[in-house]
DNA sequence: ATCAATGTAGAGCACTGCTCTCGTTCTGGT
DNA sequence: ACCAGAACGAGAGCAGTGCTCTACATTGAT
């Protein structure tokens, strides 16, 4: 520590344009999606030529896996600060509504995360723990005990009970409910209530208490 | 009708032309998705100069919402396709199992209807009968009786009744159904179940057995 | 003081969607 | 039968893209 003030480091350096680059993206993304994110653009933004951005992310695909990863992180923080209600019906129904909530409010980073892959794209392995931090919350709060049917699931996975210390049938029952509101969720954001259940307000909440006496939950 | 053989008429030769355009394109997408359909690439393919295609759709957006439509129908004509069985319950499985069977078969055809979304687009209304198309084998099979907990979203949708004659609030839970399917679906195009319910056959089956059930199917 | 790593700048490549202009070819109305 | 006008293809061109390569500057460790 001999510098003082303004004099930082290179780390440090790299680190502050490493992160100004990723607010740039993010700002650029949540305007018009990730289709629209531009290299050239970001760096732009940054005050960088646009050939300097690729000593930063040597990809276009890097920068939005980047970007993957934080959206996620976001995800799954707003989803684990919901209040943990003494009663599972409960807290479901909040966990539910703040992921549709998020949804709504960050329309395209939920686009990044479950929208279409892009296209020469093969899931990173660093991304499962982060879709488990997403899903955490919904398996702490649904998955409480067995759920008939999922049995044969459950063998599957079994795993995830040395993981989250949860109902293996139950489990897998919650990731099914999972998939069911991230559908509903993803054909509201695409338009395609319009004309049947747009807003989408009662269909989703019809959905999740119909998912609370389901997986029995009180 | 003078002319014989290879002679056409100018409408007639738009028509091939456009019909070519549009396979070209499906090719194209079908193999690397819509983010690399190349307006040039086609017009290289068809043997148009690349400013000729512009004379046929206007725009690239315009050339994806006619593909668009295209696999909206194929996928409605398919599921349109399912033996009609007597049982409601068999019927809605196998309606529920074709979905996925066709979107695995035609990933990015899949994700071309209910992927993200085009960056500055909205629903062209042209789409909602080509939704309808796909909704309605779910709703003749699964929509029989109404089903607790849907009423407020039935009187939402209270018009259903009239085009499909069935059930609204039987209408409402199928229609939350079904975005769970593609819900499920998503999530297994998108790698999203690599580490817990990977291949998602199980989690399907159980998922369409418990729809069964929820929605008094037998 | 030296030297390799790290960074920036800038030119350049191949590609994209799209526009404009130019000739040609066909068509409908008189 | 004619001819204006529409329809169409060819080609050049523009602004933008992701990305690479080379030349030069700065920094940190030796």
């Amino acid at each position: 520590m001999w510098h003082t003030g303004a004099v930082v480091s290179r780390a440090e350096a790299r680190e502050r344009t490493t992160a100004r680059i990723l607010e740039a993206a993010r700002v650029q993304i949540a305007e018009s999606g990730a289709s629209a994110l531009s290299t050239r653009a970001v760096a732009r933004e940054v005050g960088l030529v646009s050939s300097a951005l690729f000593r930063y992310f040597p990809t276009r695909d890097a920068l939005l896996t980047a970007l993957i990863a934080e959206s996620y992180r976001r995800l799954g923080d707003t989803l684990d600060a919901v209040p943990r209600h003494r009663s599972p019906a409960r807290r479901w129904t909040a966990t539910a509504l703040a992921l549709r909530a998020w949804a709504r409010e960050h329309p395209h980073e939920f686009q990044l995360i479950y929208g279409t892959p892009v296209p020469g794209y093969a899931a990173p392995p660093d991304t499962v723990p982060l879709a488990a931090a997403v899903a955490r919350p919904f398996l702490e709060a649904g998955a409480r005990e067995p759920v008939a049917g999922f049995e044969k699931v459950a063998a599957q996975m079994s795993e995830l009970r040395e993981v989250f210390d949860v109902d293996p049938a139950g489990g897998a029952a919650v990731l099914a409910e999972l998939a069911a509101l991230l559908g509903a969720i993803t054909l509201e954001l695409g338009g395609h209530f319009v004309g049947t259940a747009d807003p989408a307000d009662e269909l989703y909440a019809a959905l999740v208490a119909r998912q609370v006496r389901t997986l029995g939950l009180r």
